[in-house]
This record gives C-alpha cells, sequence and structure tokens, in this order.
DNA sequence: AGTTTGGTTTAGAAAATTCTGAACGCAGTT
DNA sequence: AACTGCGTTCAGAATTTTCTAAACCAAACT
C-alpha cells in the first residue's frame, strides 16, 4: 500500500512542510481504498478507483483540490484521474457562479460505467487481436514456405490459430449480448 | 519490451556466458509476446500468458528447460508460471517413461480456463468484496452516533452502499449465466 | 501589463511488480 | 554414500507502473 490507511480527521504533513486536515471518516477512505483495488483489477490505476469511491459517497460534487486533499494525492494525480474517470462516463464535471474551479461528481450507475467499458477498451482489444492473429497466421504461412517451420508444426499452429480466431469472433457477437445483462 | 524480440533462430548469450539457440520462429514468439500482454489484462504475469502461447502452439509437450531457453526465461519463472498455469487448468503435466522431466502442454479450451478464472478467481473477489461492503455499512452507522459523520451525510453512503451491495448480490446471480455464455 | 487562481503536462522519483541466480531438497544412479 | 539431474524456493535485482513536484498555460481580475 503506498499510502498508509490514515486516521478519521488526521492531520499529516504534506510535502511542502505545512500541516493540513483529510476530513474523511475512516469507513470512507476505507471505500475508496477498496475501490482503488478493484480499479486495479479491471486495468485501472488505484487512485482513479479511489477518486471515484471518494465521488461516490459523496453528497456534494468536488473540487480537483478537494479530491487531492481528502485521498493524499497530487492535484497532478486527480486531474487526470477524473479526467479519465469522466472519459468512461464514470463521473460528471460542472461548475458553479461566480467560481472557476470545477466541481465533481461520481455517476451512479456503476453498471454504466462497466458498460462503456466494455465497448471502450475490451471491443477495440478484441478487435486488434483479432487482426494480429489473421497477420501471424500469413506470416507463419511464409515461414512454412521459407523452411523455417516445419509442414506439420505448421499445421497445428494454423489449426489453433484458427480456432483462436473464431472463439474471438463468437466473443465478440456474444459482446453486446452481456453488455445487456449487466446492465 | 523486457526481453529484445528475438528474430528467429537467433543465437544469444545468456547469463553464463554460453551461446544458445532459441528455435522459435519469430511468428510464433510473437503469438506467445501477444498471449502475454493478454495476460497482464487478466491480472496475470506476463510469463504465464507466454509460456500458455508457447504451449498453444507446441506440437509436442515441452520440458521446463525446453520452456526457459524458447521464451528466454529463468528456470524458476518457467517452474512458477506452469505451476500457476496448472492450478488454472490451463496446461497439464505428463511424463514419459525412462525421463525424470515433466512435459507440459496447453489444454487447447481458453474458454475452459476463462471459467476457471471466474470461479476461482472473480467469484471469490466479489463475496469478499460483499462482505466488506456489509461491514463497512456498520462502522458508518458506529461514525453517524459518534458525530463523526453528520446524519444527511451518513444517509447519503448509506443508501449508496446498500445499492451496491444489491448490484453485486445481482451479479452474483448471473455469473453462472455468463460462464455458460462463455463455454 | 501584471497578478492570481485553477487545470494540465511532463521529467523523473517512488513504489509495486516481476523476474532471476543461487541455494536447496529430493530421487534415482554409480 | 557421493553424484547427477530435476523442480522449487526465496532474497534481492531489474523492470514497469504509478505518482508527484515543478513548470506551464489560460482565463479572470486589478
Amino acid at each position: 500500500m503506498r499510502h498508509a490507511n490514515p486516521p478519521a480527521r488526521s492531520v499529516a504533513k504534506n510535502s511542502h512542510g505545512f500541516y493540513r486536515v483529510k476530513n474523511l471518516t475512516k469507513s470512507r477512505s476505507e471505500f475508496a481504498e477498496l475501490l482503488g483495488r478493484t480499479a486495479q483489477a479491471f486495468g485501472l490505476t488505484p487512485s482513479v478507483g479511489q477518486i471515484y469511491g471518494l465521488l461516490y459517497l459523496s453528497a456534494e460534487p468536488l473540487s480537483l483540490d478537494e479530491i487531492a486533499e481528502s485521498l493524499d494525492l497530487s492535484k497532478a494525480s486527480a486531474s487526470i484521474g477524473t479526467r479519465q474517470l469522466e472519459s468512461l462516463h464514470a463521473v460528471q464535471v460542472s461548475s458553479k457562479n461566480d467560481d472557476r474551479r470545477d466541481y465533481w461528481e461520481a455517476r451512479l450507475e456503476p453498471q454504466e460505467v462497466l458498460q462503456k467499458m466494455m465497448s471502450t477498451v475490451l471491443a477495440p482489444r478484441l478487435a486488434n487481436a483479432h487482426d494480429r492473429l489473421e497477420g501471424l497466421l500469413e506470416r507463419m504461412e511464409a515461414e512454412k514456405n521459407s523452411g523455417e517451420l516445419s509442414s506439420p508444426e505448421f499445421t497445428v499452429c494454423q489449426q489453433r490459430i484458427q480456432q483462436l480466431i473464431t472463439k474471438t469472433n463468437q466473443f465478440k457477437t456474444w459482446l453486446p449480448l452481456i453488455e445487456r445483462f449487466v446492465k
């Protein structure tokens, strides 16, 4: 764990030598950390998950500075994290009158976040994998012809890669169904 | 990239100063690397994916040394990797007469590997998350009573965590269905 | 025009992860 | 009983990932 789990309303010294108050209760920061680890399981960074966790349990939209301070993150991380969450449709930004700051709040439907991730992350990867497999198949044929790859070995490779391509195609057709399921 | 992508049938100097031949064609080691990155997306290490990729395109079962040499991995990594793949039912081990070595081969049904991962990795995590959320809810109530958390804020937190618990429960019931889908 | 305030970018620091060499244990062999 | 060959373990090295500080840009205000 990079940041020690701070006690509720703890006071900590930041890198400028000033003391500051983080007004998160223990259980709220625990929740943020839980989401941090969950995010990692989805290939996101912990801080992104923590930010979503913080906003998810916040009654009011929060500014970038509030996010950074509450989670003991740099403003840079908070900025990058919120933008990434925005691109995943997991949070939205708004503004108040006479206040130039951005205020962030969580979208409360995690299913839609998941769905968005499926279509924006998983689907393109699948397509990419498919293309690479096709390309591989061609180059393998060339290797067979040049004698680098023996004919029986080529047969095995070809067959198995072909099977894999078929499977990814199947999965591609199932994806929208699964998305609907999750929703 | 940790290991430079070796040209087919290249000769490389290993750490003992000996020269050795890696008899993987370029496209086969590319396939292994592709699976290495795919494995990472599933929370496994690259080497585990590479090993599976190597075995998946191998006509014959391979020994630990052959795996290590082909992928330019240490024997230690090969050992750990194969055992992990075995626990995921992704590979199986066999032995030959008059040969004490283990020989490894891929199971050719990636769907079953996925299914296994769902039940052995995803399901327990879900259960764990569920328990932690329940615990959190209790501790939050305590925080409300001690005045650390204001009553309106508690209401928001309670409501949203409860929603999340409901969602994870739903997902738990869908999981077997999705598993069947993938299969 | 200069200053302040808020968000973004980026080089490199810090931390976490992954891999390796060397040592070990165990079987079968000499 | 020493030796050899194989798989495993584990401390710490190498690498990758994640985060931060500092510089920067842009808009609003003086």
